[in-house]
DNA sequence: TTGAAAGCGCTAACAG
DNA sequence: CTGTTAGCGCTTTCAA
């Protein structure tokens, strides 16, 4: 093999053994007609040589890459990255990759990560919408084209695009009732932007939770933030300096419980004896702060699994009606909400 | 466009214009040879039409895909995933992808990795070691064949191979000299399989540390773990468990530090009076742990540049020799080590 | 100024 | 049983 040359190729084998190219890319597919002897001996050689098929010809000719495309509001949060691992371990199975842009929580950047992903011709996408987007027409393209599309957690266009998302509104109304279970009746919700279905749901299941628990909703305990660090304070600040505090809180996600449980604290507040916290977090989190904090634990290693078989089964089955598949969650109780 | 075909190419648009695809090239390349009127009408269809290159084509043609390879230990690990990110943006500025695996820390997932990734035709390969990696052979062939690798926080042969680490001699010596400072004279140290670079490191500044103040070091006081959150929580167990106790204690990385943490707590004692702690962690969770967790903390971002920006340095200048970048931490004091 | 042809690596239809 | 040819999309000589 010459200096510089870093895989070979059909040719190097073909001309090494002294048979055409086609002879060889039939032994090395078992192809019946090849006798047996050349077969054994091409493929000997193939292995000696370390002989991999390129996958830049193969997507060529066949129109396919094998990649899938995972874009997701950010790379650094366990959330994310662990639904990652999750779409990796089924797409592996499958021989395929993925190919992971963040959209930094931005429209702007989810727009041209869907357009470089295509360019790239990745065979579909599985996406989570970012904080922003509120406008969905970045995704025609692939709906029109039946480009296989998945979306998770923060979705859109439902009867149109399979997704998965877990069980919102009962999760919200539990946490509730959970609050009123524990003789908590102030209960301050800090919510998402509004277009965010996630944002909506759970709103709705913490109104039901409040209606059957008998207790009348007071909008003031209901604040709202862009779900970054630094707005969560700010939200969770308003709640405190109710006239009347809430004597429970719970916030939309991981980064709004997080902050919501250092402004708590920072103003000298206890948890849970002056304030209850719950989050929607996944594992690790929870356990990790202090007071451990109650939440709705998502499963998140499975959303990623659903998501990719999702997608999946659009490959092979390109005329299926999208399905929405609904994971559910768990409350898991810890000290942060029981005095 | 007929129905079903998702891109179109420069054949479409030869087609469509009656010209050659020749022509075509030419024109959206701006080559002077064509006429203006030609290529401005070629280069407007092109814009109509949605025309982008094909990867596939471009790469077989010059052998050249434009994708990072990077593998991780885990890829949920903060740690790992802000790396990623840092990587992720020098890369796109290139124009180029990167293709993500983790080997959970296992060195079969690692091999398996390096091969797949060569296999893809990724044009190098930016890597942190697994914690059982300790043979090196699986990367021969990307030396060999210079094919552009980079190393970053657990390394090996670094006289071939570029890489990216923080000075760990300095820092763990830091945090020594910091217990020594408050107060503290019975100092343990929790650390990782000795084969790897971070874990011997550590402990050299560990004992220069410790010499640095006068203090014998007393073997009991060093134990090892294999960086699992189990294993981590055994090993604090077996310090606590001494006929001395230590009253300051550092673990090697996140995990080792929340686990030490957790089962500090876990017996009943307090952090940091009757036990200081102090971990190799990141910014983020440093802070959202109680009491919050003095540390040396990573430029993790900062890392996955300075890793990205040594791989195009190989693309670029393939002669050059391999350099190691030291990045600097900061020791951010906190409550857990201050009494 | 433009077109034709070759070739990157591979498969598959068609010929022997 | 094996070879030849064409073509996936693109660039780049070579010819005109």
């Amino acid at each position: 093999m010459e200096k510089g040359k870093r895989h070979i190729s059909l040719k190097d084998l073909a001309l090494e053994i002294g048979v055409s190219i086609s002879t060889v890319s039939r032994a090395l597919n078992n192809h019946p007609d090849i006798s047996p002897e050349v077969t054994r001996r091409i493929q000997k050689l193939a292995a000696e040589m370390n002989y991999t098929p390129n996958p830049l010809a193969m997507g060529l000719l066949k129109q396919a890459t094998r990649m899938i495309g995972v874009i997701v509001p950010d790379l650094v949060t366990h959330f994310y990255s662990s639904i990652i691992s999750g779409i990796e371990e089924v797409a592996e199975e499958k021989g395929y990759y993925i190919l992971i842009a963040s959209s930094n929580e931005t429209l702007k950047k989810e727009i041209i990560s869907v357009r470089n992903m295509l360019n790239t011709r990745v065979e579909g996408l599985i996406v989570c919408l970012s904080q922003e987007t509120k406008s969905y027409e970045h995704f025609d393209r692939l709906i029109k084209n039946d480009i296989p599309l998945v979306f998770f957690d923060r979705v859109c266009r439902i009867n149109e695009v399979p997704s998965v998302v877990v069980n919102n509104v009962d999760a919200a109304k539990k946490i509730t009732r959970h609050f009123y279970k524990n003789g908590f009746r102030r209960i301050g919700y800090i919510a998402g932007p509004n277009h965010l279905n996630i944002s909506q749901e759970r709103a709705e299941g913490y109104l039901s939770g409040l209606q059957s628990c008998g207790i009348e909703f007071n909008p003031e305990l209901l604040v709202q933030c862009n779900m970054s660090s630094k707005d969560a304070t700010r939200a969770t600040g308003r709640l405190l300096d109710l006239p009347q505090k809430p004597d429970a809180i719970f916030g939309i996600n991981d980064t709004v419980a997080f902050a919501a449980m250092k402004e708590i604290k920072r103003r000298g507040l206890r948890i849970p004896e002056d304030i209850a916290l719950v989050g929607f977090t996944d594992e690790f989190h929870a356990t990790v702060v202090d007071p451990p904090l109650t939440s709705i634990t998502h499963p998140t290693f499975e959303i990623g699994q659903a998501a990719a078989r999702l997608f999946f089964n659009q490959i092979e089955n390109p005329e299926s009606e999208p399905e929405q598949v609904v994971l559910n969650t768990k409350l898991v109780v810890r000290k942060s909400s029981v005095k």
